[in-house]
DNA sequence: ATATTATGTGAGTTCACATTCATATTTACA
DNA sequence: TGTAAATATGAATGTGAACTCACATAATAT
């Protein structure tokens, strides 16, 4: 039973310098759990770190999550962008398979790579407001099934369930590489690694008899 | 700059009664962090679920994270002895590709369907006190090159890069497993999940040649 | 039996953080 | 230029969880 929190800011910055505080604000808060952590982080530390007095922050927002949410926003936007990028590259050029997944894997890489920590605390650490999860399982199906008619439109591919390979995919790419990037095994190189994960999908996603195997980079 | 807490339980306990309190508090830790997330769960309510006054769980857990530490530890002992029993089975007894994978993908599915939500909470959203977190990465190196000798020595194998594919297979059946248990999806059934994992991954690993493809289970 | 040691209790204190509010300053605009 | 509205400030206050401690009870030793 617990009470729900408000999640919109209190009063809407009209003027050029409290739109200014309010991006300032997010800014360190950025900063802040990206450095501390979801437990770590207070909104005296956040607006210290904007050079804003925690009266101003509470002007803006009721409380931490409030913050957090706005952040989370942002950050699903840009991936979401990203990830429609890719995508529509995908579309637009003609790409054989290997070049597809290619270009696949290298944008997801990019796009984890910018700032994993946050994202690591935003998605992983923190509580997800219950919208965000919704949104985020919508996005996720979109991606597979964008992937499913990508995979049944290459000739080159000749797999017996598209769906649930589509899924496979997908999260293989998306949860590998996450936890790669923040967490990279010593014993093995990015590069090695966004490789063999190229060549592995290959593989499995490829008709037998289709392209003589090139050999795997190594 | 922060203050290490201390991890350990100030008294040993040496009666019985003293030990089954003990006992209570981190079974019913483990409910709770279960219930309630890492963040949400409070000493307090450890102590109410458990039976037991506030006063006996600090008279042997100095805060909240020493008994998440303990919990830790028998969670990650029970991970490791399994992912032993598996590894010790496929040694003994003889197994083709696909029945070795699939007794490797079956084994972890069902480590991580025991209790997922504890799992991640303990994992994923908790902080993770560093001495674990060397464990954690010696056992995953054991595992990945336990991995790369089993790959090596069965002759249905063909890949180029023994020692990335099998961090590869070790973090993909880890990973992929993990998310599918925690957030199922709507689209794919869980059989249709494991049976497909097991698919792809024969189909990157087996040389070209060998054994006429079987049709992937649909 | 009695003393000693171990364990259990929970009201009460502390402390860190969240949050408010009276007041000051800056901007808009008439 | 005056004044109303918007914005900024931070000391003061509220809140809840962490944690202590003086005392009660149970086990064990002698």
């Amino acid at each position: 039973m617990q009470a729900r929190k408000p999640l919109s800011p209190r009063k809407k910055p009209s003027q050029g310098r409290s739109r200014f505080t309010v991006r300032q604000i997010v800014e360190a808060a950025a900063r802040v759990f990206q450095e501390q952590g979801y437990v770590g982080t207070t909104t005296n530390h956040i607006a210290e770190r904007a050079g804003v007095s925690i009266g101003s922050l509470y002007q803006y927002f009721p409380n931490k999550e409030a913050i957090l949410a706005v952040l989370l926003e942002q950050h699903f936007d840009e991936g979401v962008a990203a990830l429609e990028a890719i995508q529509r590259h995908l579309a637009e050029e003609p790409h054989d398979l290997v070049g597809m997944i290619r270009h696949y894997v290298d944008g997801i890489i990019e796009l984890h790579a910018e700032n994993p920590r946050l994202h690591h605390v935003l998605l992983v650490e923190a509580p997800r407001p219950p919208h965000l999860v919704t949104r985020l399982w919508e996005v996720e199906a979109a991606a597979v099934n964008t992937t499913e008619v990508a995979l049944r439109k290459n000739p080159e591919v000749r797999i017996q369930d598209y769906e649930t390979a589509a899924y496979l995919v997908v999260q293989i790419v998306e949860t590998l590489i996450h936890k790669y990037i923040v967490e990279p095994s010593v014993q093995v190189s990015r590069e090695r690694f966004a490789d063999e994960l190229v060549w592995m999908l290959v593989r499995y996603l490829r008709r037998n008899d289709s392209a003589p195997a090139a050999p795997p980079p190594v």
